[in-house]
RNA sequence: GGUCCUGUGGCCGAGUGGCUAGGCAGAGCUCUGCAAAAGCUCGUACAGCGGUUCGAAUCCGCUCGGGACCUCCA
């Protein structure tokens, strides 16, 4: 198998080689989602990202620890300082307990993916569940004099840690400049410096969300939990660690230097951030209104929705796009990407009905055994390519053609060789199944089906053709299913 | 304003120096009771201008569009 995978680095902007650091396990933190309001589809498609991401790597023989959080504390809804928490808010506003409202979205979120047939992460901690482990990193940044503690809240020194390090390596910017385009006074400023950002904040009488620890009541702030659980569950330095584009600044620069400046050294190799899903070319995102709900993709009910788009549609039609690009949303892109997903479906059933079993000898047709096996390699170099899954579905269509051959008498197995065909088989099914984590949707109604079956019953009955009726009513009752002659019509059961 | 990304045929979307991307839509053919599916063939796309090169969608420069981040955000 060809292994030689490479990723695009947002740490150094290049596409490295993948050598994990203790092969074969492989570490990947990928941030969650914060759990105060329903997952959007922009949140979508990074999940969905990620899950090709570590299917893949699996799929490479690789032993893979994903760990994806669950912020359920710590994000203010407004910037800097003040403000409150989002699930404190969102608690208040629906009179719900901070933990309602966390259990609430964390079981959507964990119910949208589902239906899209992601795999869960290996472990998912929360926030909450780590604050002990954030106190002890606080303490540790104030001992090696990081970060400082003032009214109750502690915060990290973005020049004491400047002196030795590199803040702003990760999303390319420069302290000066950042000083320099920190636009606003944000009134009773605590900090030293406006590009100090918190490590734990001082909880106001009336912040509900608040935990005890050496500096008073408080909460952690929004870039320690990350750091944490992943020193926790991955170790001092691990491989992988992604997320949206849009965290690469601040979140994801934060969490670098807590970890350099608790630690000494880079907690990650492979840095990916992935590119947002956008309407009308403006990224999707609750706060510009322009975000759809799965749901409401699911069942077409939104303004900007001509119909509704199941999510396995939904799902092809962000893995036509690379995880790096911004993929906008239209219906007809969305109507394109239904009738190819469904061409897709088509092949694995087509495929599912052939059989290289005592297939007659031919003459080997060598162009075509040449054509199948460099298909099959090129899906390999496809997902190698920094997981290009839009090219391995080309791909992957194009090795539908040669099964749809088969399948049409164009082609026969004969020709091609038992080898050639099974491994076609093999490659086709595993890269939609198992790597692009497709699956089948069945949009055939059973009812429907049956009440075709019970017209011909019924015409077959008037017509006294007692022996169509007897095969219709066997071939049902093989199947689990009884016919009823009432009075009022023809009816049906399941077998008792 | 700063930093960075991006502009591909009717639509979506890969591709980063020479080699068919692919899907959807469209045209023709084959197959066909009807219909569908499928197979084959086709359209000579790379924002504009200039440059580098034997050769550029791909590299460089300029111009014009679009976007992201700089503030919570996947």
């Amino acid at each position: 198998m060809l292994k030689d995978l490479r990723i695009n680095n947002s740490l150094t902007g290049k596409k490295e080689l993948f050598e994990p650091i203790h092969t074969p396990h492989v570490g990947m933190y990928v941030c969650g989602p914060t759990v105060y309001s329903d997952v959007h589809l922009g949140n979508v498609r990074t999940f969905l990202s990620f899950d090709v991401i570590f299917r893949y790597l699996m799929h490479l023989g690789y032993k893979v620890r994903y760990v994806r959080n669950i912020t359920d504390v710590g994000h203010l809804v407004n910037d800097g300082d003040e403000g409150e928490d989002k699930i404190g808010k969102k608690a208040k506003l629906e009179n719900l307990e901070p933990m309602e409202v966390v259990q609430r979205y964390t079981q959507d979120f964990h119910q949208v993916m589902a239906m899209f047939n992601t795999l869960p992460p290996s472990i998912e901690p929360s926030a909450t569940g780590h604050i002990l482990e954030q106190i002890e990193m606080i303490e540790l940044l104030i001992d090696k004099g990081l970060a400082y503690e003032v009214g109750g809240s502690v915060y990290f020194d973005v020049n004491a840690y400047q002196k030795d390090h590199n803040y702003g390596k990760l999303s390319g910017r420069k302290i000066e400049e950042l000083l320099s385009n920190t636009r606003d006074l944000d009134g009773q400023d605590e900090k030293r410096n406006p590009v100090d950002f918190a490590l734990w904040k001082n909880a106001s009488p009336e912040h509900i969300m608040r935990w005890n620890s050496p500096w008073g009541a408080g909460f952690p702030g929004w870039h320690l939990e990350c750091t944490v659980m992943g020193k926790k569950y991955l170790g001092q330095t691990f491989d992988i660690h992604g997320g949206g584009m849009d965290l690469k600044f601040p979140h994801h620069e934060c969490e670098l230097a807590q970890s350099v400046g608790a630690h000494g050294t880079d907690p990650v190799k492979y840095w990916i951030h992935t590119n947002m899903l956008t309407v009308n070319g403006q990224k999707m995102s609750k706060s510009l209104g322009n975000s759809f709900l799965p749901r409401e993709l699911f069942t077409g009910d939104h303004p900007l929705l001509d119909k509704a788009y199941s999510p396995m549609t939904t799902k092809f039609f962000m893995l036509q796009s690379h995880y790096a690009s911004t993929l906008d949303f239209s219906n007809e892109a969305l109507g394109a990407a239904q009738k190819g997903y469904r061409k897709l479906m088509n092949g694995l059933k087509t495929l599912r009905g052939m059989s290289a079993d005592g297939v007659s000898e031919a003459e080997l047709n060598e162009k075509a055994i040449q054509q199948i096996n460099s298909l099959c390699d090129n899906c390999y170099r496809a997902m190698n390519d920094d997981f290009n899954t839009a090219l391995t579905i080309g791909h992957l269509f194009n090795l539908l053609k040669k099964i749809n051959s088969i399948h049409t008498g164009v082609l026969s197995i004969g020709e091609i060789g038992t080898e050639t065909f099974d491994r076609m088989k093999l490659t086709f099914e595993t890269f939609v199944l198992n790597v692009l984590g497709l699956k089948e949707e069945s949009n055939v109604d059973f009812d429907g089906l049956i009440s075709v079956l019970l017209n011909v019953y019924k015409e077959a009955k008037e017509a006294k053709d007692y022996d169509k009726v007897d095969e219709i009513r066997n071939g049902l009752k093989a199947q689990g299913v009884v016919l009823k002659d009432m009075k009022t019509g023809i009816d049906w059961a399941y077998e008792e």
